[in-house]
RNA sequence: GCACCUGUAGCUCAGCUGGAUAGAGCGCUGCCCUCCGAAGGCAGAGGCCAAAGGUUCGAAUCCUUUCAGGUGCGCCA
């Protein structure tokens, strides 16, 4: 249920029937004619720009095209007024029967009330973190996270058939340098001295894998060379990492449906298929490439290598794909890995990679366009950098001095519900400011607190009902007791309430989940008014001593604003609290 | 040099497939709050939407150019 397209129905119905009594010429496109809330809620309650977008290609003047449109609007009960405004615009005002009647659907349908088939039951590739398993997560692969996860419930809310997926870099040279590091630490577990240089991981998480790797082999690898232990030690490492990124992604509550291997692509031959593939399609050649402009690097030399096309399909340069001693570039097995998401049918990809991967952004898309001839969507989407900061001071990380903060330091001071909400406070492509001590704040600068605080406020409601004896969580109410909900601060909640169907639309389109989050902040912000005119105006509030049939139609208020909380912070992967304590 | 992202109130940021007089929080100013629902509330001031062109009924939004900040740019992933 969307009032929003359900009242774009009714005016798409009108102009139909304009068009067949001769007021609007045969063949309109009506594509471009939107229903939506108008900015200031002073022009009424909906709004349609079809006189205006209509206007030029029926040859008639807009405000002749509203003011007939208003008189058939007129006609429908849900609208008391309709009136023609500005350019073109036509206003409407709907009957308070229609917000109440939202208040009862909302309890109706519980926390379905917003999930829509938009999607179709398209099956979408969530793919991210896919952070290299060589050690624990920090901030950054945290933020990327909780956008990808909740960007993939966004999309199920909306009726898409989602897989979230982690692809796991176990391929490349760096679990090399995990191996090496790791049998550094099981010689210091035999008592040995070791000397972490340039190129090795020091983190003291790798102790007790070099101490579990001697208690599985014993001293098996001492003094021995790469040849004999290298290829057993990256793959005991690589799974202990996994390990440890899985017990990373638990302690937020994030669950993949699938964890990919890059390794697993290569003595297979689908890396080989996938190159094949554009090779076919002529898009693979031996070729040498400019060097970059402006920033030279010293040791550039000119080199024939094996490209892909990548211009062909958007990209600015062509991409190699093998080095020149034969061997895969990363960007071989991350083609052969999309080749196979293509191939498992997949209807719509999405990539969530941290905002130091954007260069990698079009070359990526082009393998995905040429490969799927342009069939399978592929939208990137980049999170930016997450600022820390601790009393006030900014908060400085670095690799080199091992003072980088991990997912498990920010899970265990804050909670994974403030971090969570926090994480998506801001849009995806701006930075954001995560400050340990605001985070935790009881007050209406802090959006999770102060949605939390609202759901709180309803089910204070709830226990005070039920101590006076009500049975306030039994089903919605009836219409007549709903129509008790007349207060303009009451139906402003419900108005807000209607939107949001809608939102969750526009959240899923453009893979904002962040939109969610603000709009719950609103929700709340709307709900904490009308509670708080009660201090002035005892009618507002939600307990009317001795009238229990209103005092039921405000429960039935309070309830449908804690619906919609929790269907929102379900999304967000946020779990909403009845008491604040 | 090139590509991508960002630029909106003093600060931090929202802003829908282009819609009307551009919004919120903080800060600021004023008022209210011993208690009955204040981990506060109400009201107000505050803007050349980085700049200049263009597209059109209409632009913060789309296009072009410029400026500023961030990120990245062959044999690392």
């Amino acid at each position: 249920m969307n009032l929003f397209s359900d009242l774009r129905g009714t005016v798409i119905a009108a102009l139909d029937q304009m068009t067949a009594e001769g007021l609007l010429p045969e063949g309109l496109d009506f594509a471009n004619v939107a229903v939506e809330p108008p900015r200031d809620p002073l022009h009424g309650d909906m709004a349609t720009n079809a006189a205006m977008v209509l206007a030029k290609p029926a040859q008639k003047k807009p405000r002749d095209i509203a003011e007939a449109l208003a008189d058939k609007l007129r006609a429908d009960d849900r609208i008391t007024e309709a009136d023609v405004a500005g350019p073109g615009f036509l206003n409407m005002r709907l009957s308070p029967a229609v917000w109440q009647g939202v208040v009862g659907t909302v309890l109706t349908q519980g926390r379905d009330f917003g999930r829509s088939d938009m999607g179709q039951g398209q099956k979408i590739n969530v793919e991210y973190v896919s952070a290299n398993p060589t050690g624990p997560l920090h901030v950054g692969h945290t933020r990327g996270a909780v956008f990808g996860d909740a960007l993939a419930s966004l999309l199920d809310y909306s009726g898409h058939t989602v897989t979230r997926e982690y692809y796991i870099n176990d391929g490349g040279a760096q679990v090399d340098v995990l191996a090496r590091s790791v049998y550094l630490r099981y010689l210091e577990a035999h008592g040995q001295e070791v000397a972490f240089e340039d190129g090795t991981y020091p983190g003291d998480y790798l102790i007790p894998v070099g101490e579990a790797l001697k208690d599985k082999v014993g001293d098996a690898y001492v003094d021995q060379g790469e040849e004999v232990w290298l290829a057993e030690v990256r793959d005991y490492a690589t799974e202990a990492m996994m390990e440890l990124i899985r017990a990373d992604l638990g302690l937020l509550g994030v669950q993949m449906d699938h964890f990919y291997s890059e390794k697993s692509l290569y003595g297979t031959g689908r890396i080989e298929a996938a190159i094949q593939d554009l090779d076919a399609k002529g898009l693979i050649y031996r070729g040498t490439l400019e060097p970059p402009k402006g920033k030279k690097p010293e040791d550039w030399e000119p080199r024939e290598q094996t490209l892909f096309k990548s211009t062909a399909h958007g990209d600015d340069v062509d991409r190699p794909i093998k080095k020149s001693d034969g061997s895969w570039t990363y960007f071989a097995p991350d083609i052969a890995y999309h080749y196979d998401k293509i191939s498992r049918g997949f209807d719509g990809l999405i990539d969530v990679f941290g905002a130091d991967h954007g260069g990698y952004v079009k070359r990526m898309k082009a393998a995905v366009s040429a490969l799927s001839d342009g069939k399978t969507p592929l939208d990137i989407k980049l999170t930016q950098l997450v600022k820390l900061y601790k009393n006030g001071a900014p908060f400085k990380m670095s690799k080199r001095a091992g003072t980088f903060v991990t997912l498990r330091d920010v899970v265990d001071q804050v909670g994974p519900d403030v971090t969570r909400f926090v994480m998506l406070t801001r849009k995806n492509d701006a930075p954001l400011d995560f400050d340990f001590d605001k985070v935790l704040e009881q007050s209406r600068e802090n959006p999770v607190f102060y949605v939390q605080y609202a759901n709180a406020r309803v089910h204070s409601v709830l226990r005070k009902a039920r101590d006076a004896g009500m049975a306030p969580e039994a089903g919605a109410p009836s219409r007549a007791d709903l129509a008790k909900l007349d207060h303009a601060a009451e139906l402003a909640v419900a108005k807000k309430l209607a939107e949001w169907p809608r939102l969750v639309e526009i959240a899923a389109r453009t893979h904002e989940p962040h939109r969610v989050a603000f709009y719950l902040y609103e929700l709340a912000g709307e709900f904490h008014t009308l509670w708080n005119r009660g201090n002035d105006l005892p009618e507002l509030r939600f307990l009317q001593e001795g009238d229990r049939d209103t005092s039921l139609a405000k429960i039935a208020l309070a309830r449908a604003v804690s619906v919609v909380i929790s269907a929102g912070l379900g999304i967000l992967g946020v779990t909403p609290v009845e008491e604040m304590r």
